[in-house]
RNA sequence: GUCCCCAUCGUCUAGCGGUCUAGGACUCCGCCCUUUCAAGGCGGCAACACGGGUUCGAGUCCCGUUGGGGAUGCCA
């Protein structure tokens, strides 16, 4: 068994190619079969070099590794000699193949433009009738191939079989496609280059791939694939259509909702262009074309120029969000699978590592129905995950992940095996800790650099008789003199001057979390001062004693 | 519009004709613990889309309806 992963280097891994990345990856493994990985670069506009690297990496990240395939440290080679692995670098190859379809006559040169059969569509959708490019029953193919041979710019279209074609499906059985509405698809674009359709189905040959999981996005492709795969003598893989993934409202979770988010905002936001990071034309046409993309680096900028949150999206996306990459894994792994088994307390097994993916994956527990992403569920996972981890484990992945995302983040200063003591189970990802909002934003700021809760003065500070004000004053003698000033030491200090005055912790603790925290939720108070240090959770008092009282 | 796919709690799913008064997970809501917020423990709400068949018996099989999704590119 062969299988592969072909993504289109336009942009990180998304999570739809991700999960079909896995589920290639896993069924190779658990069926003791190779997996390559192969780039679809035949789209020379959108495809980059930069984002070959960033998809590898995201691969890498997730866990898994190709036999075959682009390098990536150990990673990759090309032990059977089948590359070139970038299908830039094939064309001679699809050219062989299309060579012998316009020899047999399966082929032909087609010559209307791109803006004749954009008309012909508009036409066809006018009169509520079903557009498709067929050639013409009078066709004169001597003097087509004379025009191509004399230069002329057109596209070499497939001579579809005039026959129905049944497609049968290892996850979603036979699936029936009639004669009619298959077209003469192109084989190769007037820039040359083989679509994807041609490209597939030579290298899928050439490099022996047995299985094909793709999205169910592609389904309808897949009779032309295999009328091509008739037509060239190739063998005919088994093929798997995966369900779609689903953004919460139900649409097609996908790449170019990045695009999506920010036009639709864009033109909402009724900004002047000039103040915006894109050249203005470049602005103007990606407005206007629905199926236009920004460059991820552009998109970024657009959308910090304009305050909004881009959506999601990549597995880059999740990573910088503190995600583990066990944990994506698993869960996109429950998006369309499921290993059917249960726990002995009577719970579904869905807590699972890649080695069990790759271990246990197959085929037929693949579900049929699209699957909703759903964010809530991918938090409690990593949250889970995050709180099972033995500390130096949690340690070496927030600290990995600092260095590449938030490398400013905190001061050398800081007690970093306190602070994450403190943090770590109010988060769910190793972004939280230090969040501007999270468990650890009272620790990041300066003394002066936080605002006091309204709410939480009036209710523990300015409240209260004696109010938390005067308590706090008090407090401030006795957290002077903690020795040490651990979290053991402030919290029995504390409590045992409740105790003498026969009051609850509360009464001592609140005052004390709000002037040192502006907020009335924070660590274990033991924690939250310990972290500060006395010097600061002295100044802290101080100041706010000094404005809030 | 046309073609294709799909249909169990809000979401992800288990269920492959009787063991289903439908199980689990996430979310949500209570309660316990508690100096706050979390975490943790315990409990609760919540689904077989609808209509016909087939069968002694249907969530499970068939057909239709409805609903959702995908495709309809010289993108992949």
């Amino acid at each position: 068994m062969i299988t592969r992963f072909a993504p289109s280097p336009t942009g990180h891994l998304h999570v739809g190619g991700a999960r079909t990345a896995l589920f290639s990856w896993a069924l190779a493994r658990a069926m003791g079969g190779r997996f390559l990985v192969r780039i679809e670069d035949t789209d020379q506009a959108r495809s980059s070099m930069e984002a070959v690297e960033g998809l590898l990496e995201d691969l890498h990240w997730l866990g898994m590794d190709w036999d075959e395939g682009p390098a990536l440290g150990e990673v990759g080679g090309d032990p059977r000699g089948i590359g070139p692995f970038f299908q830039s670098e094939r064309t001679d190859r699809y050219d062989t193949a299309i060579q012998q379809l316009l020899e047999r006559d399966l082929a032909y040169p087609a010559f209307e433009t791109p803006e004749e059969l954009d008309a012909l569509r508009a036409e066809a959708q006018r009169e509520k009738r079903n557009f498709r490019y067929l050639r013409p029953d009078g066709w004169d193919r001597d003097a087509a191939l004379e025009r191509w041979q004399a230069g002329e710019p057109c596209v070499i279209r497939f001579r579809m079989p005039r026959s129905d074609v049944t497609v049968e499906d290892a996850i979603l059985g036979s699936v029936p496609f009639e004669a009619e509405q298959l077209d003469d698809f192109v084989l190769r674009k007037r820039d040359g280059f083989p679509t994807y359709h041609l490209a597939v189905v030579v290298d899928d040959e050439q490099m022996g791939v047995s299985h094909v999981l793709r999205g169910q996005e592609h389904l309808n492709n897949t009779p032309k694939h295999m009328a091509l795969q008739h037509a060239l003598g190739y063998r005919v893989p088994v093929f798997g259509h995966l369900p779609v993934i689903q953004n919460a409202d139900g649409s097609k979770m996908s790449k170019r909702d990045k695009d999506k988010t920010a036009r639709a905002f864009t033109k909402e936001a009724g900004v002047d262009p000039v103040t915006l990071p894109i050249e203005s034309d470049r602005l103007a046409r990606w407005l206007g074309d629905k199926r236009g993309q920004l460059e991820t680096s552009e998109l970024d900028a657009l959308a910090a120029a304009l305050g909004l949150v881009l959506p999601e999206i990549t597995v880059e996306d999740f990573r910088r969000g503190g995600y583990l990459p066990e944990v994506v894994v698993n869960f996109l792994a429950l998006l369309g699978w499921s290993p059917g088994e249960k726990l002995e307390d009577g719970r579904d097994l869905e807590r699972f590592d890649p080695g069990f993916l790759a271990e246990r994956f197959s085929l037929d527990r693949v579900g049929r129905s699209n699957a909703r992403f759903d964010r809530a569920k991918l938090l409690a996972f990593n949250q889970e995950t995050i709180g099972a981890m033995d500390e130096d484990a949690f340690a070496a992945r927030w600290s990995g992940w600092l260095r590449r995302y938030a490398p400013a983040a905190v001061s050398t200063e800081l007690d970093v095996p306190l602070f994450l003591r403190a943090t770590r189970p109010r988060s769910r990802t190793l972004a939280d800790p230090t969040a501007p909002d999270g468990p650890g934003a009272f620790a990041l700021s300066s003394d002066e650099g936080f605002g006091y809760d309204d709410k939480a003065v009036t209710k523990w500070l300015a409240k209260g008789d004696p109010s938390g004000f005067v308590r706090l004053a008090e407090l401030r003698q006795t957290v002077a003199e903690i020795e040490p000033f651990s979290p053991d030491a402030i919290e029995a200090s504390i409590a045992s001057w409740c105790e003498a005055r026969e009051i609850g912790m509360g009464k001592a603790a609140q005052p004390l979390r709000v002037a040192v925290t502006g907020s009335a939720a924070s660590p274990a108070l033991g924690d939250t001062l310990a972290i500060l240090g006395r010097e600061s959770v002295l100044a802290r008092i101080d100041r706010c004693l000094g404005e809030q009282a």
